[in-house]
DNA sequence: CTTCCTGCAAAGGCTTTGCAAAGCT
DNA sequence: AGCTTTGCAAAGCCTTTGCAGGAAG
């Protein structure tokens, strides 16, 4: 009924190609709302879609001035993620953190969320076609049209539990 | 199966006695922390109380000021929201509001989720016991202790749908 | 009386913004 | 060529913190 799946599985390598279907998209979300798409932008989508797991802003500039080629200031990483966000590349995560805003990579991998342990911070993501069911049958009966949803379990895991 | 409520009839009034239980409750989780029930401390929870809907600390300080006896400093209140949350009389709300801090009273209160038009901010709380069972069995499934959960939906209402 | 709490003001951390120079198409 | 984007630095905003005087037990 439900199908599983621990961190690392859900997190697979991105291939190249899933890098350039995903540049070619956001090329176009640019291009729909009349923005340029820019060298700094491209690294940008580059080190956001190849970052493995999740992260934040001072994350992805990391990834960028260490690994990269090309690095950007953190003002524009801070106007280019909400570009990301919109044309689908990315998306927020683990809102229950609070303070701490994270983003993961949403393209091309599948939905899922996120099983959290409030002690070590342990992250298992799951997917549960059941709930989504559920979801749909809620937002319908209240005359509203689902768009998205945020669902995070909290608890404390097998470890954190048995210390 | 599911029991649905809208926004105004969860947030049924809160009657005197409640807010006096609530206030022990407060009292009993200082104590149990080595902390002072102070008069400042008792209006912040008060005011948290009785706010109808959910808040911000700026809400928070309006209601204090406006409307009662003693008010309390911005700082205050910050110190005293985790307190109140920890003892269990308010907790978090609308997470994936992103930059903003919701609270709402939650003591006494039947637990539901949200339902939210992402165009006109419009709120549905609802419960639904089948959400409940599945987190539960999804805990189980990865060994976690379940402590709490964030679910919340988010669409189009019927009315921002329709135009 | 001793310890904790509160108001105040200042500092902190993250995010946004205005502007001139550089980059796209 | 004409308009957008970028880096930089400064401003903003919310939240936290240090401290001296004031409450609580």
């Amino acid at each position: 009924m439900g199908q599983l799946s621990e961190t690392g599985r859900i997190f697979e390598r991105d291939s190249p190609e899933t890098v350039e279907r995903a540049l070619a998209i956001f090329r176009r979300a640019l291009k729909h709302k009349h923005l340029r798409y820019s060298s700094v932008r491209e690294a940008i989508a580059r080190a956001a879609l190849a970052y493995q797991g999740h992260f934040e802003v001072n994350d992805l500039m990391g990834a960028l001035t260490s690994a990269n080629i090309k690095d950007a200031h953190l003002a524009t990483v801070y106007r280019t993620l909400p570009l990301l966000v919109e044309a689908g590349l990315i998306q927020h995560a683990l809102l229950s953190s609070g303070e701490r805003r994270f983003y993961e990579r949403a393209f091309e991998r599948p939905h899922h969320d996120h099983l959290i342990c409030v002690d070590c911070g342990k992250i298992v993501e799951f997917e549960f076609e059941a709930f989504e069911v559920l979801q749909r049958d809620i937002a319908t009966r209240h005359k509203f049209e689902l768009l998205d949803h945020v669902h995070e379990l909290l608890g404390r895991c097998d470890a954190c539990a048995s210390k």
